[in-house]
DNA sequence: CCGGGTTTTCAGGTTAACCTTATCTTACAA
DNA sequence: TTGTAAGATAAGGTTAACCTGAAAACCCGG
């Protein structure tokens, strides 16, 4: 009766509550299913599937977990896939914000064979090129360190170290306006009736919406 | 009125028709369903979808054949199949007989950038690790000048080249049998009946049945 | 030229993963 | 505490890719 490692569409479903779980708690279906865009019905199907399975646990009317072994499942994904995102950017010199959803295919059809040589080959990385770690067994993934950029107070300077959830939209609006992982930036003002965030940087001005800024993740600087 | 990309399902149908296809002439529905394990009549439907999509041309009672279409996504995958296979063996270091069944995987999930890109990172090889030839766009596949093992005679030296078509089953038992790519051969004679080859080492002597010889090929090699 | 074996088609069935519409049920907040 | 929005369930539909069984069309060798 083994559960004889998922299909796509079921390694989509415990990736993303891993990824929304972040937030401690349980996740709910509607959550689940805007972020996978399908309707709420058809992710309650799929969650009741799962749970047959023995991967998730579901408390109607409050949201989903991951039991131990779903939770297994969903980081043998993530951890394909951010090795997959290091080798794409890395070793191919494919660019920063397009490696994601290209790492997104090739994490379905990974064997754990090929991840693990993978990792070797790669020197085991810590990170993903958008700076999330990259997972390994018996290794609890210690708490980052880091924070939003909503957290800055005007005035303050940071590093960009994550993006976190990841999704093309974004990576592709931040590369655009040069906020990779690794950017060094200052927090000029915080516009107010929440508007953007403001950073200036030498001759240029970079506006950043709240909903953006609240998934890129930095490490405060001091000031030189 | 684009044909998208195709998937997995259609992805392989066409492959395996260029697979087929080598020894020219219209494929038969019948010995694509073998190859692909599926009943003949599924075969007949799915290849009545392809012809709807302009892939393949389906004469009946006689077989099918690659449109212009067709055989430019069957190369792209083969092409993508046999780079993966070196990058799988050569750089992750994995064995001679797994990539193959690694490969097949991977290769639907493989966006043709990433095909690009790993050409050039492997330095564009000129053939898989099983010495297929990886095509290559604008480039017409000169024909290989190796036959198989089955035209050699008693006393006749080779070293052989390649083996196809591949299969999980036939790479595993040439492994064992330690007649990989690469490896020089010396027929010491041919067990009538349509018995096996025998093939004498240094030390060793090799038993190898006629289905199997017949899909691997050689060169043969003047003796010393 | 005819019959046996291969191919094709027809009919009907299955599964997984979706969908919509509609009707409950529950949690929470005013 | 009660109304409403969020969540769950029920019912019925779709699509792709499979399946079996049975009938019809065709090809070719004797």
């Amino acid at each position: 009766m083994k559960h004889d490692s998922f299909n796509e569409s079921a390694e989509m479903y415990l990736k993303t509550v891993s990824e929304l779980a972040v937030n401690e708690g349980p996740v709910p279906i509607s959550a689940l299913a805007g972020r996978l865009g399908v309707s709420t019905v058809s992710a309650t199907e799929m969650v009741h599937r799962l749970q047959d399975h023995g991967l998730v646990e579901h408390q109607p009317y409050k949201g989903i977990c991951l039991t131990e072994c779903g939770y297994r499942q969903a980081s043998e994904v993530i951890r394909s896939h951010r090795l997959w995102e290091r080798f794409l950017a890395d070793d191919l010199g494919l660019a920063w914000d397009e490696v994601h959803s290209l790492a997104c295919r090739l994490e379905h059809a990974t064997d754990p064979k090929v991840t693990e040589a993978l990792d070797a080959y790669l020197g085991y990385p810590a990170t993903c090129p958008h700076g999330n770690p990259i997972p390994r067994h018996h290794s609890t993934p210690s708490e980052p360190e880091d924070c939003p950029l909503t957290e800055l107070r005007p005035g303050d300077s940071a590093v960009i170290t994550r993006v976190h959830p990841e999704s093309d939209e974004l990576l592709e609006y931040l590369a655009d306006l040069e906020l990779v992982t690794g950017t060094y930036v200052s927090l000029f003002e915080v516009v107010p009736f929440n508007g953007p965030l403001v950073f200036k940087e030498r001759e240029r001005t970079v506006y950043l919406g709240l909903e953006a800024a609240a998934l890129v993740f930095c490490k405060p600087v001091e000031e030189a």
